[in-house]
DNA sequence: TATATAATTAGACAAATATCTAATTAATTA
DNA sequence: TAATTAATTAGATATTTGTCTAATTATATA
């Protein structure tokens, strides 16, 4: 099970107020379904229903006594899942399958006139900075441009190359010095 | 704010995998709705709507810049609930409203006949330990009684006196010796 | 000052789910 | 072996909630 489908269930499991409460129940000792009921006004097959949830999210076992299911709390698991929240790489791995640059391509779009060049540099600085990012890919890592090479390159995204120059510099993606212009590393 | 409605809004603000993934992504770094309903595939209404739940848990908080809503994740917040995750007494408070005693009560009214004496003594163990719970309420601390007052004040509950008294000794809630009987401390 | 843009809010709708009753299963007692 | 009992499962229903579009608000640019 992926870490992500294992902390939904989780988080699942004790985000039901009748839920968490059978949990705050079980705390403090072990109880059978009916007891549970029994405690919290709810019919034994809504019980039944929210202890599989609770079960399935590793929270409580049960452990036959006749025909009684005796659930207890799997203190242990609660204990593991709290620390994995406290790690810093479990958020950040939830997240690991979503394409960073969704935003930037959609931006890029929406710009982009028919030719591949966009129509206007877009105002939003958030959103030319998107631009911006996407023209420092043309240029190579290490080699040296004079001011003309380098709006050559820029004008295949933009007519107006000083103020992606500018912008290169500004945010600096792009050095300068004596008239030569190269990526900063 | 109770730490019962706490915990419910933190729980289900990450029980959802869209909401989840936006917590992934804010681990990361900060960002504006629009990227994150860029980088979901969600609408802007949507993320919102969802920002809206992880904010009144406290887990994300909205910086104006410009036009913008740059959310950020509350890892402080994150690393407290996890904490209180791992504390003893959280989960039991949470229960704490339970009347632990509904179960008895359901029992003992199950099995009573209109004069208030039970028409059956429980077969089940876990009931007919319900009526022993009951009935040793009948006893004074520090008292001793003949056998024939143990079985005078059983008898109010139900005639087979021989068998509440054994029950009582068995599972240690009175004490016996040379024919007298007295409650265990 | 008027227009454009990002965010939020309102309202509607569809999907998920908490709950119940009834049926079934598993275990115990008569 | 038959009857009883606790639990689970199945099916139905009502509530909750995730999502969208449209309207509104707030901010920035022309």
């Amino acid at each position: 099970m992926s870490t992500e489908t294992e902390l939904i269930d989780f988080f699942k499991a004790l985000a039901e107020p009748k839920r968490l409460k059978i949990a705050g129940i079980l705390a403090q000792r072990p109880h059978a379904v009916e007891e549970l009921a029994s405690l919290l006004s709810l019919s034994e097959a809504t019980v039944s229903h929210h202890l599989s949830l609770l079960a399935r999210a590793g929270l409580v076992r049960a452990r036959a006594d006749g025909h009684y299911s005796i659930y207890e709390l799997q203190k242990d698991r609660l204990e593991n899942m709290a620390e994995r929240l406290l790690a810093k790489e479990t958020l950040p791995a939830v997240a690991a399958d979503v394409d960073m640059h969704a935003y930037d391509r959609a931006v890029l779009r929406n710009f982009s006139g028919p030719d591949g060049r966009l129509k206007a540099l877009p105002v939003q600085r958030k959103k030319f900075e998107v631009v911006l990012r996407h023209a420092v890919t043309l240029f190579k890592p290490g080699k040296r441009y004079t001011e003309k090479e380098v709006n050559k390159l820029l004008a295949r995204i933009h007519e107006d190359t000083a103020s992606l120059r500018r912008g290169l510099i500004e945010i600096k993606l792009m050095q300068r010095a004596n008239g030569e212009y190269w990526l900063a590393s």
